[in-house]
DNA sequence: GGGAGATAGTTCAACCTTCAACTAGATGAA
DNA sequence: TTCATCTAGTTGAAGGTTGAACTATCTCCC
C-alpha cells in the first residue's frame, strides 16, 4: 500500500480546519480540564494537610489493589505518569510515612510500592471531602441526561492499553 | 436559614459516594485529560521546534485579539494560568522573539503582551500540524452523535467568569 | 554458557510552576 | 492633600516534572 498519510507534515491547504462546533468543544475541554482539576486540587489543599491530588491518586490505586501494593511500572501506567515522576513522588510519600517500598522476590529489578497503615488511614480520612469536591466541580455539574454520552466520549479518549506512542515508521 | 451545609468538613456518613457510573465518568475524565493533553503536547514537540502547548495557547489568544495584544491580567484569565506563571512564560517567549511587552498608556501599572511578526508566523506555521493533532487525539475520537452532549457538559464545567474561589463565609 | 538486547527502576540537570513577598501606580474617603 | 487600600505585574525560593543517561537484572537465541 502506498501510504502517504502517516507522518505527512500537514500543509496549510491539506488541513481539515475545525468548524465552530468542533472548536467550541475543544476549547471547552481545555478549560474544563484546567478548571476541574484545579478546583479539586485546591479543595484538597484546603481540607487535608499537605496531600496533593497526585498523592491521593497514588493512594487510591494502591488501596484498590490486592495487598495494597503495586509494582512501580504498573502504578505509573495506571496513573499515566512517567517512571521518574512516580519514583520521586513515591520518595516523598515514603518520607512522610504514607508508603513503603518493598523488593520484588520474583524479579530482582522490581520494586513494590505498598500502602502503610498511615497511608490507608490518610486516604480514608481524605475520601469524604474529596468526593464532595469531585461532585461540586464535576459530577453534579453534568446533566444526568448527558452522562452516558459524556462517559462514552471520555472513554474513547483514554489511551488504549496496548497503544504505544509508535506510528512513525521513519 | 440554618445553613449547616456550607463548609462542613464532610464526615464519613454524610457523603454521597459515587456510584459505578459516576466513578467511571470521573476516572475517564482524569485519564482523558492527561492522555489528550499529553498527546497534543507530544505532537507539538515533534512537529515544531521547541514550541510547547502553553506557548501555542498564548499565541492563539493574542492572534485572536484586536491589534494582537492583551493585558497580562486578561491573558492570564483566559488561559486560566496564574499571574506569575504567565509572567515567566512571556519572559521566555519575549527572549525567543515571539512576543513583545508594551507599557499601557492609560494605566501606568499595566503591560500589554503583543505578538511580534515572528510570533504570528510561528503560530501560522504550527497551526496545521496542531489541528491534525487535535483531531487525532480528541475531535475525531468522539462520536458525532455524542458531541452536543459533550460540549454542553464541558461548558458547564468551565469556571464562570464572575465566580471567584469564594464560598467560605466561615 | 554467553552476549545482544529488552525491561525495572533511579538519578541528575534543566526547566517549569507555585506561593508568598514585593514595587508601583490607581482609587477613594476624610 | 494624605493615608489606607486595592490592583497590575514581577521576583525569588522551594518544590515538582521532564527527558536523557545510568545500573542492575532478565530473556532468549546461538
Amino acid at each position: 500500500m502506498a501510504d502517504t498519510a502517516t507522518t505527512t507534515p500537514a500543509s496549510h491547504d491539506d488541513v481539515r480546519w475545525l468548524d465552530a462546533d468542533e472548536l467550541l468543544m475543544w476549547r471547552s475541554f481545555i478549560d474544563a480540564a484546567s478548571t476541574v482539576l484545579g478546583s479539586v486540587e485546591a479543595d484538597m489543599k484546603r481540607d487535608t494537610d499537605g496531600l496533593t491530588f497526585d498523592d491521593y491518586e497514588v493512594l487510591v490505586h494502591l488501596s484498590e489493589s490486592p495487598e495494597h501494593r503495586l509494582r512501580m511500572a504498573e502504578l505509573s501506567e495506571r496513573l499515566l505518569h512517567s517512571r521518574s515522576r512516580l519514583t520521586q513522588r513515591v520518595d516523598r510519600m515514603v518520607d512522610r510515612g504514607l508508603l513503603a517500598r518493598e523488593k520484588c522476590p520474583d524479579d530482582k529489578r522490581g520494586t513494590f510500592a505498598v500502602l502503610t497503615p498511615l497511608g490507608l488511614s490518610t486516604i480514608e480520612a481524605a475520601a469524604p471531602d474529596h468526593l464532595v469536591a469531585v461532585r461540586a466541580a464535576f459530577v453534579d455539574l453534568i446533566d444526568p441526561a448527558d452522562r452516558p454520552a459524556v462517559t462514552r466520549a471520555l472513554m474513547a479518549l483514554r489511551r488504549r492499553q496496548d497503544d504505544g506512542t509508535e506510528g512513525g515508521a521513519d
